[in-house]
RNA sequence: CGGGGCGUGGCGCAGUCUGGUAGCGCACCUGUUUUGGGAACAGGGGGUCGUAAGUUCGAGUCUUACCGUCCCGACCA
């Protein structure tokens, strides 16, 4: 994408309603415009990220062999009145009426409109093990959102629900969601920690939270420090074998790692003195197991292999796909802008024209611009008339991960120099050079 | 939901106390000179001062109500 015919609405100054970094950065990299209180539009730079976090939160939930649809915003209130949540739920719901008088909703989650999609079709034991999941946007009316796509009114997430014959089914899929989250995480470059958490509303018997370390994050965690050492990796995980899944499970949480809501200072006085940290974390998921609260007061059942009708067991399990921008944000940046992983950087490569018009430089930059594209990565060609150090300034607010530096004086010698965001290297290197350079880097993720 | 702050061109702000017909920086447009870490000069465009009532000869400024938004606390992907 050439800068110059992109919409990239960069603020040079900080807007001065947001207080923490990510939302900064957010609003003066021209991701997101504030629309209302809790609810953003997603500027181009802002929705392609957004829309790299979804992909991956889609190919790792595919993996898992989970399978995608696509529920409503708009719900009536009648599946509510049945759970017993339309009355539950209070002022966070937002209420609607349609044209006739009838209740709706905008809904901020969907067991049970899944449940009922769930009780229409499926009947036999032999349907089972299921898991949908989508990825939608939510309304939660909350009393007081803040901190920008942190805590919005309005959200996107993936949320996904398992129906499972008995408790034992059940808890393997809550196991492979906990690997396929961890998995997801890893992907986006995050270190999420799965902590014991707290039902709330939705209730449940077993429950974590994905927490990532952040000096802002909302939570209070209590953690022991050699959680931070395990990582999938490359590590290949069969997500049918139960016993697999759960060893994943046990490992990751076996060292002390819960929020102020569950925290227990006895336990936590176990670990070792070295090893015991407590700090802030942004909650960016949770799985659940409810067993059949909802399958029971809904009628989602299934006649099992005698033929009786058994309710079905199960859990929801969600990720903040929007919410993740900014946390993604808060653990990748510093003081000049935000830094991207590779794997949610809203460009893959960055490219400075330090003299447009330049005939050689134009030249050069074409060519960079035309061999990376080739290679179906996606560059942002800074091509405006603009003096190199707002160009800089631009593209290290921006944090593209990598930057090609393209200049007269350079190319006299017969180099560019190519760059890393994080940790501020260059090197000085031909154009055929510093393209291949970064291929060889994008091919080994 | 309790407490507090703030609404003045796209962004950051001054002006409000003490009423006299709106200003600064950035951004934007035109031109010239510039060009390797946010250039200089010259010229220019853009604001019913959140909304509505009221007080006054006169309201950005005073009064009242409402709306919006942000922050702190209790709740939440």
């Amino acid at each position: 994408m050439r800068l110059s015919r992109y919409f990239l609405p960069v603020l040079k100054e900080t807007p001065s309603e947001a207080r923490i970094v990510s939302h900064r950065y957010m609003l003066r990299a021209g991701m997101i415009k504030q629309s209302s209180a809790g609810i953003y539009s997603w500027l181009p730079l802002g929705f392609k990220v957004l829309k790299k976090i979804e992909k991956i939160v889609h190919e790792e939930q595919e993996k898992a062999g989970h399978i995608p649809m696509l529920m409503p915003t708009i719900q009536s209130a009648d599946l509510w009145r049945e759970s017993g949540r339309y009355d539950d739920y209070g002022d966070e719901m937002l209420r609607i009426k349609d044209r006739s008088g009838r209740d709706m909703l905008y809904g901020p989650t969907n067991e049970e409109l899944i449940t009922d999609i769930f009780r229409s079709h499926v009947s036999s034991y032999k349907d089972l093990p299921l898991t949908l999941y989508h990825i939608q946007w939510k309304f939660r009316d909350e009393v007081r959102p803040r901190f920008g796509v942190m805590r919005g009114r309005e959200f996107y997430m993936k949320d996904g629900y398992n129906f499972d014959i008995d408790h034992d089914s059940a808890i393997h899929a809550y196991n492979r969601h906990m690997v396929s989250y961890l998995r997801s995480y890893e992907r986006m470059g995050l270190k999420a920690i799965p902590m014991r958490a707290d039902s709330g509303p939705i209730g449940g018997e077993d429950t974590h939270e994905f927490l990532v370390l952040a000096e802002t994050g909302e939570s209070e965690v209590f953690y022991d420090d050699r959680i931070l050492d395990l990582s999938l990796g490359a590590e290949a995980v069969d997500y049918d074998n139960w016993d697999e899944c759960s060893e994943v499970v046990k490992k990751w949480t076996s060292p002390y790692a819960r929020t102020n809501e569950t925290h227990d200072n006895a336990l936590f006085d176990q670990v070792p003195q070295e090893h015991r940290k407590s700090s802030r974390g942004i909650e960016v998921g949770q799985i659940f197991y409810f067993g059949t609260k909802y399958s029971d007061a809904m009628g989602a059942s299934v006649q099992n292999s005698n033929g009786e009708k058994v309710s079905v067991h199960m859990g929801s399990h969600g990720i903040g796909v929007s919410r993740l921008v900014g946390a993604i944000i808060e653990a990748n940046h510093d003081e000049k802008g935000i830094i991207w992983p590779e794997e949610v950087t809203p460009f893959h490569c960055g490219l400075i024209n330090l003299r447009q018009g330049d005939e050689q430089a134009d030249l050069a930059c074409q060519t960079i611009y035309d061999s990376l594209s080739s290679f179906g990565l996606e560059v942002l060609y800074d091509d405006r008339d603009e003096r190199a150090g707002g160009k800089f300034s631009t593209m290290d607010l921006l944090g593209l991960p990598w930057r090609i530096i393209v200049g007269p004086r350079g190319l006299k010698n017969g180099v560019v120099e190519v760059g890393s965001r994080r940790t501020g290297q260059t090197e000085e290197v031909s154009v055929e050079e510093a393209v291949k350079k970064i291929i060889q880097i994008y091919q080994s993720i």
